[in-house]
DNA sequence: TTGTATGCGTTATCAC
DNA sequence: GTGATAACGCATACAA
């Protein structure tokens, strides 16, 4: 691989010059600085990022550590962190984890000398003190994870009070029997989201055996098994509220085949309004979050650290979530 | 940042020593071991990565540069890459480009000296020059790129077979006047359905204008409008072929607003296979590709090449695509 | 305007 | 078993 020295050899100068060609700084002179760069051009060199950044201790990387959590959402959240990233200037070193401490820990190390801050995202509730133990060694931003307030940095949805807005949704339509799909036990959005079902359920006066709860992993498989044991129940539930938009379709396709009409025998709504919700048969309602925002924010908040004009407040910021209502929801047949 | 001097100086060894201990090489005493495996703990030591590979020129870390599109597609893929690399104990660090020449080379100048080897996936055609200029310098593969055969080492999708075998599909069934929603007109995978669309009409003796051509760009927003647009036609197609499933997605949606029964009055086919197809109103029919074993081959036979296991020969693998009927699809009504 | 020399944090080579 | 020390490729303070 050819090295700064072979530039400088070729060209007849030394190292430093040819640094303050690749890099315009300091003065050269204007015949010179073609000549390196015609030369560099030739040898087809570019600078070597590892041992630039041991010198500069800049990597221009911001590292994001992952949850082993798929679909749309995440796509959209990756794809406004990138974009935020690339806008910047800046690289992305990725980096999953399952959610496991020691894991994290692992990833937190592997990442240490390679990038200038590290966004989370780790909605494992298992988490938190993997988290807590990294703070310290670089900049960090939370994105959508459980953590007490003022403790870090961190940015998350309004899970709870989106949640909420598509209950009383329900409920102020005159439903009395409502299920809920949920997300995995122990992911923080599943649980804040199970919170608000709970709540606005029991304000409700609807009685526990009315306010049926139903396990999902945010897959629109899981979302489907779920649609089929509710098509079961007896009575059946006049209306549904899935932990996601994934679940939402596939529960719908599950109240389908089995012959019950959306939303005339069963309302559905979801969460997170991920692109495709418009274009389901009915349209979704469900929970919009601006999602690349999410990840955008988190970006510019860490970037804030990275470069030092951040103040160091450790502030949490949410995100809003609000009700769209489409055409999967309504009153229930009398 | 606590350094391996630190460490060094605190256990009152050499920094060979604890360098010894944290890389388990050499023969240390189970003593000294232990003592400077405690001082490096409560000190928070983790080896600084840049320096590391600085000295070892091995960055445990691939490159991957993505194209500039979205949606479950390439959330499927990269997902296929992540488990790949975090199997083999790699990392990733991504960059995103528009298909840009200058762009395509700027990212891979500053990939230089940050990754043992890279993964292009740029569908653009324009970006072929660009590709071609990097491959010498290090290992790469084309993911489902545009490139000549044996000209580089590159995995891609039977996108023409795929696309024939849903429009022979259709053309068995008996339709005869046959809709395509494209892609990008610069997409490799674009470019290539759209040229079995034309094959097989034509084969059929379907005439040029008996043989719709709307365009999109891989959205449901994009594939939303095609489908209005077709429901203006007239006479109306009997069949949609979508190039991809997200447009066929928001074609159906399009149709049905428009009073268009699927498969009655008008067949639908995609090509992706995302999730959620199955789960449409109705189920689509459509394309089936193993998107994530599109990544994880692709990363396979990267690592071979990083890992010299690799006899260097540039080869093209293919990875199947077939039809899979749903209930979208069927007989033209009469 | 240019060259020399130092050091970034680490591993590897050699002494001891 | 352990400790100096060179080297990795680069940027920069300083000298010329």
């Amino acid at each position: 691989m050819v090295s700064i020295k072979d530039v400088a050899r070729e060209a007849g100068v030394s190292v430093a010059t040819v640094s303050r060609v690749c890099n315009d700084s300091g003065v050269v002179s204007d015949s010179t600085r073609q000549h390196v760069l015609d030369i560099a051009a030739k040898l087809g060199y570019s600078p070597h990022g590892a041992a630039r950044s041991l010198i500069t201790s800049r990597t221009s990387t911001i590292g994001v550590l992952l949850p082993d959590l798929y679909g749309e959402f995440f796509s959209e959240v990756i794809r406004g962190i990138d974009r935020a990233v690339g806008e910047a200037g800046y690289h992305l070193l990725v980096s999953r984890s399952h959610g496991e401490e020691r894991e994290i820990v692992a990833a937190f190390r592997a990442m240490r000398g390679r990038v200038d801050g590290l966004l989370v995202m780790s909605p494992d509730l298992d988490a938190r003190n993997a988290v807590n133990a990294l703070r310290d060694h670089f900049p960090v931003v939370l994105l959508n994870c459980p953590s007490e307030r003022d403790q870090h940095d961190s940015i998350v949805i309004a899970n709870y009070d989106g949640a909420s807005e598509a209950m009383r949704h329900l409920v102020e339509h005159g439903h009395r029997r409502i299920a809920m799909i949920t997300g995995l036990p122990r992911n923080y959005d599943s649980v804040e989201r199970l919170r608000a079902f709970r709540d606005i359920t029991r304000e409700a006066g609807v009685s526990r055996e009315n306010a049926i709860e139903v396990g999902g992993d945010f897959t629109e498989a899981s979302g489907f098994r779920a649609g089929q044991m509710l098509l079961e129940a007896s009575p059946r539930p006049t209306a549904v509220f899935a932990a996601n938009d994934s679940m939402a379709i596939g529960a719908l396709s599950a109240l389908r085949s089995g012959g019950a009409r959306v939303p005339e025998d069963i309302s559905v709504v979801g969460f997170d309004d991920i692109p495709m919700a418009r274009y389901m048969n009915p349209p979704l309602s469900t929970v919009q979050v601006d999602i690349s925002a999410l990840g955008v924010r988190a970006v510019e908040r860490l970037l804030g650290h990275v470069r030092g004009s951040h103040d160091g407040a450790r502030q949490r910021e949410l995100v809003p979530a609000h009700l769209v209502v489409r055409s999967s929801s309504g009153s229930p047949a009398a």
